[in-house]
DNA sequence: TATGAATGAGACTTCATTCAT
DNA sequence: AATGAATGAAGTCTCATTCAT
């Protein structure tokens, strides 16, 4: 029997990111793509126009499930924002615990992509701008500081959890998950230097 | 003989830059950089036996000088380790500001030269050392927390500090210098939690 | 798939030793190879990694030939070492009378791989030393002179053939072939000074 | 004191033998011949006005001076076209014997230039024409055999000797030269085959 | 749909030659 | 005359993409 369609979509995506992983975008070869992916090269392009869309369509999915996962939690009512600030910070690591080099590709390779608009790019500034929103709600209620910058909070916040990320995702010993999770809340939200 | 007016070398690092941080180092051109030097395809080859060999003296440069700022602030005497902190992140803009294309080359290509051992990557880990050796200072001295963990402090500081550069670099008005210097100090030392 | 009609590596080496005999190795364009053997210039480098292995593949072909054609004669019980010597000179002219250009290539480029040690350098020295073999057969069974000295002879015999087959290649009506033959068997046995 | 002109001349075509022989002609690159020198690369180009003229005045030089050579030797009345033959073979001998590198360029490279009609085929010409004569001279006089093609007898000597030159200047242990001379003569004028 | 041989544009790099000093 | 930095044309080779089967 013939296997589905899809799923050669899915092999050859999962190989693109294990070969993006390792080796960035520009020296990841289609040829390589393709026998990782255990399909002949021609059948890279019955499924992706050219190289460019492989990355795209990552960055789709990684963008529009961030998405999904942080509308989700901005909804919910049943929390503070700070607990919607950990949460967050949790979902992330949850997303990219199963599948570190999808995490490297997200933290590498994307500036081959911001140049131009893309689909992804909605979700991109949808996302950013959940996280400003939970931030703005933060403050009405009295729990995030009114007197931070928001878009320097925002990129301070999503520079450093990528950074996390690609750390993680290199060395996994050195940076074991709990202690980044729980560090990376306490550093956000109550910085380094000791209360008194 | 044919004397050179100017300095070729740093015409075609200037060059370089700008070129890369336009369109990324690996769809920069040798010949596209010759150009915005002034200069012939092959003269190029003269200063640099090969195009990596530019973004490593870019790299080269940048982690030397960062280093030595560093070393700087770190060897005072007469101010708190809370300070030098403040300090350290003051003189990163301040290095970057006149040349806002270096800080997009800067955080965007350095993964391409990670994998393979230069000499830059002793500035680096040096670099990266005395950020860790201030904290410790500062938990010795009862000014930081002890609680946090130093690798990811600093993976997280480096992280958020390379995208708010690099986001600075790219619009320099929704960014402007003043509010990131303040919010980074602000945000790392204190948190984004209101004190209470 | 894109199945290949007639053998392309076989049309690629038969336009390299055209083009090799006509301008010579280092003139030899890829390009104008590849357009002699009606292929794009990347085929080339589907059959063969570079240039000069192009060449390689030549010199390996003809010295495992004409070892294996030496090696026949040499094993023969049936004739004096006289006669081999004489079967070994018409064979080499039967070897490349049907492509002059071989012999031309044969002749000229062998000096640009000799430096390095290659496969077909096995095969030459084997022949060589055939030769070399012959002819002390000869001289044991009182035919061949003893007082000549096997290497000057050999590299003399091989120097000389080697000319000839190139004035031949050039020059076909100047040269006749059976007067070469002739000649060469005659002056190599009985030198060109008046018997008495 | 300003050294004299002429003197770089030759200081260059010295270097450029000594070059050629070791990597080739083309492998020879002027920067290295200038080197080897002891010039500047521009200075090459005021004595040169390209790089195949240094290898043109080399092959002029060579065989102008083996014309005379063999000119002279043709003219003697005093000795037989056997010993004229002899005389030749020490002669070349005599001429190579203390620059070897010059022979290895004399037979290597020549080919580079043989599809153009330059200065130097004048003498070639007329060198190996005067080899004929002699030859000719020596059937007249009963000497040499009159079966003999005489252009095959030429390519075959000339052949033979460049070979032999080549395989000598590489390696002059293996090749002593008096074994050589006393051979070469042996070989060509009473073969290989024992007189009886 | 799937294949993988074939394509050919284009990049990096070299180096003979030029030329300002 | 001498220098050697600068030039830029041109070649080797790569690889994303195509296409005949």
């Amino acid at each position: 029997m013939r296997t589905k369609e899809g799923d050669k979509e899915k092999d050859i995506l999962k190989a693109a990111i294990t070969v993006f992983a390792s080796v960035g975008y520009f020296e990841a070869k289609i040829h390589r793509i393709a026998d990782a992916a255990d399909v002949a090269t021609g059948t890279v392009y019955l499924y992706f126009s050219n190289k460019e869309k492989i990355l795209l369509k990552i960055f789709d999915s990684v963008w529009s499930e961030l998405f999904t996962i942080m509308e989700h939690i901005y909804k919910r009512k049943d929390i503070t924002s700070i607990e919607k600030f950990n949460s967050a910070i949790d979902a992330i690591f949850d997303y990219f615990i199963s599948n570190p080099s999808l995490a490297v590709v997200f933290v590498n390779e994307q500036n081959h992509l911001a140049a131009k608009s893309h689909d992804f790019t909605t979700y991109y500034s949808k996302t950013l701008s959940i996280i400003e929103r939970v931030f703005e709600e933060g403050v009405k209620t009295g729990l995030f500081n009114e007197n931070v910058n928001i878009p320097v909070f925002s990129s301070f916040f999503f520079g450093g959890m990528r950074f996390l990320l690609s750390q993680w995702a290199r060395d996994k010993n050195k940076y074991p998950l709990a202690e980044i999770r729980q560090n990376a809340k306490m550093i956000m939200l109550h910085g380094v230097a000791k209360q008194n």
